[in-house]
DNA sequence: AGGGGGCTGAGTGTTTCCACCTATATAAAA
DNA sequence: TTTTATATAGGTGGAAACACTCAGCCCCCT
């Protein structure tokens, strides 16, 4: 039987190390590259199409998720395994939706790293039990199926524009005049935004535009 | 030339993995002990008081911050080094000030942990070069001595409650609900708040009640 | 030709927050 | 004991944000 060819991606190098020396322990597996960022990560992949990517989420450059995206439309067979310390349930599902197959925690044993690639490997997913409540919560989400809590997506160009602005704690005066449109338009805008997102409050909007900063 | 005698402290095992198989790979070195929270790395190097530690700041339990401040009091001679993936500029300062010998960024190459156990066991002190920018900072402002950052330490018991619930958006009108005070009562928190802080601008305390929540 | 969605601008009114200021009571510190 | 810090509460004025409505313009799609 064939060695796992595998590629692993993070920003800190101790970490590739402790991956590295993890996986290395397992004859089955070969370590064929690494890459510190998702740029890199993404073109050690489509030159040496592993068998099994694992990623960090954040990373400089490129996020794991964008890479994932990017490997699906390039139409390579490589599965990719999430390795991140966030257990923040937007983000496993976005990790989800992107179309990865492995979603594991940094504070978990090691031997989950080795499961994980080994399930991944033969087409089953894997998914640290830490979080496995989220996946259960999804499965009956998906049952009421209209509800679709609202996010980014449902914002028209200019709306995340403004909102890219609100997250740098812009007034929407200094908006306006960035834009070169009105006081009234920004506001309008405002207002679509908070009722696309379902949001209500003084802060709320700021709150929101802060946390998703990066993703705008 | 008795070998540097070390002991390590992360929650991620992925990460305890990587700095063992760099330090093991110097003869010099000898793990004698390792952690997976501040609570154990305590006990542990009150036990085997060991030359370095390699601490994570960030730990269940007890803070790494917390440890050093500890271990200090028990007049023990360990050396601690932070190993951290924070740049935050505070966190630095609160590190050096309790006593660190080391900070170290995880986004470093391997070899600065080498680098900075042997230095740190040699009573030298060992910072990342990336935030050695803070070391100068910190001297220029110690000439200067009144000016001091503000900081969170600066308020007192009421006004943190209060940015406490600022930090969950209630508004000025609940919060005084919450606390049984009188409307405007808040607002002179908000206003004093804001003054010591050096924060102006709409959103701005909303801001840094989020960014800190967990300090409150 | 019509409808829908998106961007623009405006009107009107309310709520919330910000920045000063004054003032009283109390407890700690100098 | 006087001073200082803290918590409390009120007043005024203005800035910013929120909510809702209406309307013109453009573009795309059926």
């Amino acid at each position: 039987m064939d060695k796992i060819k595998i590629i692993i991606a993070d920003d800190h190098p101790m970490m590739r190390s402790g991956v590295k020396s993890v996986l290395l322990a397992d004859p089955q597996i070969e370590i064929i590259a690494e890459a510190k960022d998702g740029d890199e990560a993404f073109n050690l992949i489509l030159k040496h199409q592993p068998d099994v990517a694992l990623l960090d989420v954040e990373m400089p450059k490129i996020t794991g998720l964008e890479v994932v995206r990017r490997i699906q439309s390039e139409n390579v067979k490589t599965k990719v395994i999430f390795l991140t310390m966030y257990k923040a349930e937007d983000m496993f599902n976005e990790a989800m939706d992107s179309g990865a197959y492995g979603y594991v925690l940094k504070e978990n044993a090691v031997e989950d790293v080795l499961e994980s690639v080994k399930s991944v490997h033969q087409g089953k997913y894997y998914i640290s039990p830490l979080i496995s409540d989220y996946l259960v919560k999804r499965i009956n989400t998906q049952n009421d199926l209209k509800s679709k809590t609202p996010s980014i997506n449902d914002l028209t160009q200019t709306e995340r524009k403004v909102l890219k602005l609100i997250s740098l704690d812009k007034t929407t005066q200094q908006i306006a005049d960035e834009l070169f449109i009105s006081y009234k338009t920004v506001e309008n805008h405002r207002n679509n935004i908070s009722k696309k997102l379902n949001l209500s409050g003084t802060h709320s909007l700021v709150k929101f535009a802060i946390k998703n900063r990066e993703k705008l």
